[in-house]
DNA sequence: CGAAACGTTGACTAAACTCAAAAATGGTGG
DNA sequence: CCACCATTTTTGAGTTTAGTCAACGTTTCG
């Protein structure tokens, strides 16, 4: 029924190539994906496009490109050429505070874009490191943006997909701005198993491919307070934790945490 | 040199009209305001364009718009109509929480736009409550996006507009993510600071028309804890608070105090 | 002028951080 | 394949920070 977690690690992309390079590199023209007939196009740019817009956008300049873990995709200051459409995989994006510290800022999965930031000001804001080996759809955002214009469907589209980056982030912001360290941390959990579910995964069953630590930057919590939540909930019996594989059991019980008072 | 405080009240606007009406109305046609004259065009929809580019956004219409302490501009749920930029005052948004719960998300001066994140999907997110009598400039959003599409200068500026939203909340994020509670009191005052000095007001001395609570609910704090951190502040010589008057006298200090270690 | 909203302060409690040490895991080279 | 190293994770103890509850002063507004 769900497509088993084993298969996430590589990316549930159907014509997605085995991941075996060991530095990223852009594939051969040939290789040019295809809006039109992405798998993932439900989530991505094209979504609710008709197949004759999403035509439209295959003719938007794109490359495939595989990024291994820990390899980063852009950093704070390189100059916005491309956005990128998660294929496979899933990329942190990392803050570098003035005084070197670092925070998480984003988690994104299959489908989601990243890089949107960059359109503010034409440079990266943040930089994107690969979780885990990954493929990445690369779009040439100039032209998308002509291409755009010239389809009132496919601009409207690319607006909604940039103003959902606004959203997803005001969520963010409400989760840390409200809730008590624990209620955000089930509050992510459920996002990212939401997330998962709408992409056809288990939401019940999946790896967290962040550290405790990155966890704790991205939640504004130290790792240690990381693990020992997770540690509680796992004896309270509302999840099982091995390591980065993650099982809700007590959905309820999570929802309740999330939203209890701070 | 710089515009006073009692000036700020009610906007920097030359053509701003006195505001005595009792009730939010919509100005005749007589008072459809003109981006390409518009005194706050540099740091809205218009900065960057050439006088013709700005002439093309006149065509779009737009409406300038009365609204008195404490009205609601928009509401969740509401479907997206208008961006609104403000013209004079200032604005809160705020979400409500499943349970109730209120957390305010931003809060925005002259210059800037309010409801982007009703993009995403024709829906507006949060509610926008005036915080002081304001005025701001309506602007149909289908039209602004089919004038856009055809100038490209203009939509790439609308594009920036929008993605600067995120820029915004990825900085709040890393405020809420990564600091203690005084270092993001002493950033958001400096935020509040800089974005006053852009637009020609004194950095050192201002209104924040936002209460404790309010403060407290954008920054993650309790309002009790919002004051007695500003009255350490005050005691430590850093500023001088009355009321809701702010003078900035260490911003050496504050800036110190917001880069602090978690 | 009086009520309601807002702001300050104090005493106490709960949450989260820091420092520290040890256990578990994963990757690498021999 | 195993031993070793580096990284990650867990857990404990003590400290700091911020929340809670409560009382009281101030301002605003009808």
């Amino acid at each position: 029924m769900y497509i088993p977690l084993r298969e996430y690690q590589t990316g549930p992309v159907s014509d997605a190539q085995p991941i075996h390079v060991h530095r990223a590199f852009d594939e051969p023209a040939g290789a040019i994906p295809r809006c039109s007939t992405c798998l993932l196009r439900q989530f991505c740019l094209a979504e609710g496009l008709s197949d004759e817009s999403a035509r439209r956008l295959d003719g938007v300049t794109r490359v495939r490109r595989t990024i291994r873990r820990g390899e980063v995709l852009f950093r704070p200051g390189d100059v916005l050429e491309h956005i990128y459409a998660v294929r496979a995989g899933s990329f942190k994006t990392v803050i570098t505070h003035p005084d070197g510290k670092e925070q998480v800022t984003g988690y994104m999965l299959g489908g989601e874009i990243l890089g949107l930031s960059a359109i503010a000001n034409g440079k990266y804001v943040s930089e994107a490191v690969a979780l885990e080996d990954s493929q990445v759809c690369a779009i040439r955002f100039s032209e998308l943006e002509s291409v755009a214009a010239q389809f009132p469907v496919v601009l409207h589209q690319l607006h909604r997909l940039i103003a959902a980056g606004i959203v997803r982030e005001q969520n963010q912001l409400m989760r840390l701005g409200i809730a008590r360290g624990e209620a955000r941390l089930a509050g992510f959990l459920l996002d990212v198993s939401a997330r998962l579910a709408a992409r056809g995964y288990s939401p019940n069953a999946f790896l967290l491919r962040m550290t405790r630590e990155e966890i704790g930057s991205f939640l504004g919590l130290q790792l240690e307070t990381v693990s020992r939540m997770l540690s509680r909930m796992q004896a309270q019996n509302t999840l099982r934790v091995k390591q980065r594989e993650i099982t809700l059991i007590d959905t309820k019980r999570l929802s309740d945490l999330a939203s209890a008072a701070q």
